[in-house]
Formats: structure tokens, C-alpha cells, sequence
DNA sequence: TGCCCGATTAACT
DNA sequence: GTTAATCGGGCAA
């Protein structure tokens, strides 16, 4: 039986708890899979939602760690983020793609495709997948309906530039599982960066 | 109040 | 490769 993740592990730098995600299972209402792909969003990061201070939409990143920061993108999609590190620093974790485990039919249905290449791969998709919509926004990640497990053994991670900003584009916060199918887009080689290892 | 634009996606050519 | 869909946040006035 897999290792459930406690509120300490997201009571660190996010630049360290977005690495250490990949790989690990997340489940919401015991859909989903293994997270393949993550960015970190630092308060002091222009393309942060916290960078120009608190505000409605983003209190919740204000708050403890360890709780979900869901908010509407373009409109049209949800997007849902792990807030990290001690309270007030107001940083997170985006969390863009699964690879789908658990509840393949329920997320096929929900998406109107069969592909399990399509259900999750992308931060508005793995949402509409999971059933996480705006009422969600705040809730602790410890308890029902998520359920987050450590993952079991060492993975291979990469690290490169995020997608979909314009500002502060050049940090290399994305993060990746190496080679995974499941990813929103491929991590292009020229634009790997190293980074830590982890355990 | 009005205006611009975005941590996206899918359907195009 | 390009672009429409669609709407709340943030800021100027």
C-alpha cells in the first residue's frame, strides 16, 4: 500500500515539492493517476497569480500549505494548483498532467474521448477528468475526496521552461517525468535543464 | 463602468 | 502552422 503525502510535505520551497511530485498518485473521488507533470509558482514570480498581492481569486494560496487552489483559466477551463510552503508565502504547485490510473471509463465519459493520451494531459483537461470545478477551491489535500500517495521509488526527472506565459517564460520551474507518454507537450532536449536529484 | 488579456483547448488549414 | 471560444480579474478612468 502506497505512502499517503501528509501537510509537511508541502510545507517546503515549492521549487523542491514540484520535483518530488512527479510520480506520486493523485486521486480525486478515487479518479486519477500518476502525476507526470507539474510548474512551481513562487510568490515572487511575475507570472505568479500571488505576485501583486492578495485578492479574492487568490486568498487561498495566502493561506497554509497543503490545500488546493483551483481557478478558472481562458474562461472555459479549471486549473488546479497545491499551495506550498509556510503560510503567507503564497506559492504553488500547477498540477498539469496524469498519467490516467484510476476511474479510465468515468474520465473517458466526463471528456468525450477515448484516448487515455487525452483524458489528463493538460491542466484544464486533467480537471474536467477529475470532476474539480471552482467549489473545490480550498479544500485540504490530506482529506476526501483527494487523496495524494508518495510515489514508490526513484523517478527520472526533467526540468524545463513552462508553457502558456509571457512573463519570467525563461525559468526552467516545469517538471517532468522523463519519457512519459502522458505529458501536455514533449520537453523539448535543447531546453532540459539540471536540477536535483531526487531521493 | 469599460477594456484588455490570460498558468487552455480543440478545431481548423 | 493559426484561431475561435468565452469570462472573471485587475487596473485605468
Amino acid at each position: 500500500m502506497p505512502k499517503r503525502i501528509k501537510r509537511t510535505f508541502f510545507s517546503r520551497s515549492v521549487h523542491e515539492v514540484a520535483p518530488d511530485l512527479i510520480g506520486a498518485t493523485l486521486l480525486f473521488a478515487s479518479l486519477g493517476g500518476r502525476i507526470v507533470e507539474v510548474e512551481a509558482y513562487h510568490h515572487t514570480d511575475p507570472a505568479a497569480h500571488s505576485f501583486r498581492g492578495e485578492t479574492a481569486r487568490n486568498a487561498v494560496m495566502f493561506g497554509p500549505p497543503g490545500y488546493a487552489y483551483v481557478y478558472r483559466s481562458y474562461g472555459m477551463h479549471w486549473c488546479l494548483n497545491f499551495v506550498c510552503e509556510p503560510k503567507g508565502s503564497a506559492s504553488a504547485v500547477l498540477i498539469r498532467a496524469l498519467e490516467p490510473t484510476a476511474g479510465i471509463a468515468t474520465m473517458r465519459r466526463r471528456r468525450g474521448v477515448a484516448d487515455e493520451r487525452l483524458l489528463c494531459s493538460g491542466p484544464g483537461r486533467l480537471c474536467q477528468a477529475l470532476g474539480i470545478i471552482g467549489k473545490h477551491n480550498g479544500l485540504p489535500l490530506e482529506e476526501a475526496p483527494f487523496a495524494i500517495f508518495a510515489r514508490k521509488g526513484p523517478v527520472e526527472v526533467v526540468a524545463g521552461p513552462r508553457i502558456g506565459i509571457t512573463k519570467a517564460a525563461e525559468k526552467p520551474w516545469r517538471y517532468g517525468l522523463k519519457g512519459s507518454r502522458f505529458l501536455s507537450k514533449p520537453f523539448s532536449p535543447a531546453a532540459i535543464v539540471p536540477h536535483r536529484p531526487p531521493r
